[in-house]
RNA sequence: GCCGGCGUGGCGCAAUUGGUAGCGCACCCGACUUGUAAUCGGGCGGUUCGCGGUUCAAGUCCGCGCGUCGGCUCCA
């Protein structure tokens, strides 16, 4: 996953332009015109001619057209937020006074400060910490914002060391595009003339102030809603190399309202986690004694598992692939054909030696795919050759980024390596994206983007600049073919040829990156791989990498959350729970599963002791597709009374006519939940 | 890997300043036979993640390890 939540940014308003004259203020022109600064909507900002942001405050030195900018606009929760970050950053040193300041940017659905403190913050300080921003923010301080030198900024600043670095890093003044600066550091410091930003209290005394390019609120007071949301371990300027912050997270909204909706999308996103829905639905768990990310799929999980592969493996044959099998371990030297070694042995377990070789568990299925391609003669007539395998490989991620089934140690990939001709490759890429979105929409992903990740400078790039060129240039034909959006990544490649990835959107709007696509020229060239052309010449063949779930185990983690645990009827691990209304049913329904069963519907019968009721709660709570319910009424007329997951009922159907429904709205694929609008 | 938090029956939680573990769900048994989200009663189940230490006494304090959570770095 990439992104947060989606924000409930409001969108800009369009406004008339103002007029703010030389020596007055943004704040006289916005009270002119009887615009609103204080409401869940009212401008905090304006937007000069330049397209600057400057603070209602600060005089202008020269008559200038501007836009006001409200607090519920995308810039105007930017300031919002920055200002909640100098908040926090002044509680923060007012509580603890040996901190030393870092950055404090806002970010998506909030902001965040870094701190370097004499101890690490606990999440009880987190407590002291929303206290102390909220009498300041009650203490209605001023933002007031003060142009100063660099030398002048040195003296001011001499004990915080991380600001030194940033002005010694931001440049000349009019530079304004610093280049050793992220958008973050930017952020503090700006491009050119330095500016302080003094908090002021009501008797204009000074109490706090921070390096800052602005612009922030007017005052303190406008920051309606904030929390606090975790600590955390950040290094300084993101090098792992550098000293580590301690950096705090906060949320702040134009209302009190506001916060509250982001709270309970929290709340409702953490329903949908895959780890928390896999235990409660009883797909898989993660056993201490086999080690951190190995997972273990229970029945239900490896319900879903098969028909997730089954239906890949249909849609695999359809389009020309061919399935091979290879083993989970090999010599080392076969790891040093393909260059993975030494280049990525941190990635792959430890080697085990014996017999006079290293033995590693293979952490990629390319290598082996080569040798069942070299393994004869290969004629151009073969090609494109296609071959697919699930290969379970394993990767030694570091102990910090196991994460449920989407980071593991030991994984199931889709893999396939197509191998085709120069000449074949831009048309072999076309069809292979259509198939995998195809594909991809089958599982119920609709709304994709692409990223093309492409080269730069780095050395760890191998190869001729021609090929990735070529290479490059293929697929963004690809992406641009098939019309979906297509975000560029450069620097971002495998270090043996560039790749397309497809991002896809979730339920609630979260992007997971799910199938690569990649062009190898360094593979066939270390393995020797060739075929015999029609001019009876040998010729070195394109390899294409692609692996469409990513892997099985996370492809299962993004559904479950994407579906909320509540799976497509079809690859439901229970389709169909039958619930009698007294025990006197309960024969009646087994007759029913029979017949459920023979269309190979998974249907269970619960039989057990419980009331209907609970019965019903039960089945909900494992969010069945199906429920048949059946009493007297019902055995008399050979019917049934259909649940479903909504709580909506259809009463007395025919059982026959029941059986088929389901039968054919499983074999329809509909990633929708059944509901009485389907059966009419 | 780094920083911080956490680790109590299958799951979710409780246990005063250290004084040898409780509850709900699930599970098992029994009673009740019920028409669309929890019937009642009884029972089983824990070497409090592991190892070591402090103490008369450790779930509680300390150290190490493992696992996990949130970030950072990383993700062929």
């Amino acid at each position: 996953m990439s992104s947060a939540l989606p924000s409930s940014t409001a969108e800009p308003q369009l406004r008339p332009k103002l007029t703010v004259a030389a020596g007055t203020t943004a704040r006289a022109a916005l009270e002119a015109a009887g615009i609103d600064l204080n409401g869940p909507s009212g401008v905090v900002v304006v937007r000069d001619s330049a397209d600057q942001l400057r603070d209602l405050d600060v005089p202008f030195e020269a008559t200038d057209q501007v836009e006001p900018v409200a607090i519920d606009s995308p810039d105007g929760l930017s300031v919002l937020r920055h200002s909640a970050a100098h908040v926090m950053a002044q509680a923060v040193q007012d509580l603890f006074p040996d901190t030393l300041l870092g950055i404090g940017p806002p970010i998506e659905n909030g902001f965040y400060y870094d701190f370097l403190p004499k101890r690490p913050f606990t999440p009880d300080d987190l407590g002291a910490i929303e206290k102390k921003m909220t009498e300041i923010i009650k203490a209605s301080q001023r933002f007031s914002r003060r142009r100063i030198s660099d030398d002048e900024a040195r003296v001011e600043l001499e004990t915080e060391k991380f600001k030194l670095e940033l002005i010694g890093l931001k440049g000349q003044p009019g530079n304004t595009t610093p280049t050793e600066l992220n958008a973050e550091e930017a952020s503090q410091v700006g491009g050119g003339v330095l500016t302080m930003y003094d908090n002021l209290n009501r008797d204009g005394e000074l109490v706090w102030t921070d390096l800052c390019r602005g612009p922030h609120l007017p005052t303190t007071r406008r920051i309606p809603a904030f929390k606090l949301m975790r600590t955390a371990a950040a290094y300084w300027r993101g090098d792992q190399k550098n000293e580590q912050l301690q950096r705090i997270y906060g949320t702040a909204w134009p209302s009190k309202d506001a916060l509250k909706a982001y709270l309970v999308q929290l709340e409702e996103a953490a329903k949908r986690d895959h780890r928390k829905l896999g235990a409660e639905l009883d797909l898989f768990s993660f056993p201490d004694e086999l080690g951190s990310g190995l997972a273990v799929f229970h029945p239900k999980g490896g319900v879903l598992r098969k028909e997730m592969e089954d239906y890949s493996r249909r849609r695999h044959e359809e389009s020309g692939y061919e399935f091979v099998n290879t083993p989970h371990i090999s010599k080392q030297t076969l790891f040093e054909t393909s260059g993975h070694l030494p280049y990525y042995a941190d990635g792959m377990f430890p080697p085990m030696e014996f017999e006079g070789s290293n033995y590693y568990l293979k952490a990629m299925n390319c290598p082996m795919h080569n040798l069942i391609f070299r393994s004869r003669g290969r004629s151009y007539r073969e090609l494109p050759l296609r071959l697919f395998e699930f290969g379970s490989v394993y990767r030694y991620e570091k102990s910090g980024v196991v994460h449920g089934l989407t980071r593991v140690r030991g994984m199931t990939q889709d893999d396939s390596h197509i191998y085709c001709s120069k000449e074949q490759m831009a048309g072999e890429l076309k069809n292979l994206l259509d198939f995998v979105i195809d594909l991809l929409r089958d599982y119920g992903l609709d709304d994709f983007y692409l990223e093309l990740s492409t080269r730069d400078d780095s050395p760890k790039f191998i190869g001729e600049p021609a090929e990735w060129v070529e290479a490059t240039e293929a697929l963004r034909q690809a992406a641009l073919d098939s019309g979906l959006d297509l975000v560029p990544d450069p620097g971002g490649a495998a270090y043996y040829g560039p790749k397309i990835s497809v991002q896809a959107r979730d339920a609630i709007g979260r992007t997971w990156q799910m199938s690569t696509i990649q062009v190898d020229f360094q593979q066939p060239k270390r393995f020797g791989l060739e075929y015999t052309g029609a001019d009876g010449e040998r010729h070195q063949p394109v390899m294409i990498h692609r692996a469409l779930f990513g892997s099985v185990e996370r492809f299962i983690g993004v559904l479950t959350e994407h579906y909320a645990g509540a799976f497509p009827a079809w690859l439901a691990p229970v389709q169909v729970i039958a619930i009698p209304v007294s025990d006197d049913q309960v024969d009646y329904l087994y007759d029913v599963a029979k017949a459920l069963k023979e269309q190979r519907i998974r249907v269970e019968v619960d039989s057990g002791s419980d009331r209907m009721q609970k019965k019903i709660r039960t089945a909900q709570q494992a969010k069945v597709p199906f429920m048949l319910i059946a009493g007297a009424q019902d055995a008399e007329n050979g019917a049934v009374s259909f649940r479903y997951r909504d709580g909506e009922q259809r009463n007395g159907v025919p059982v026959e006519q029941a059986v088929q429904e389901i039968a054919d709205f499983v074999a329809s694929r509909k990633n929708s939940s059944p509901s009485v609008a389907d059966f009419g």
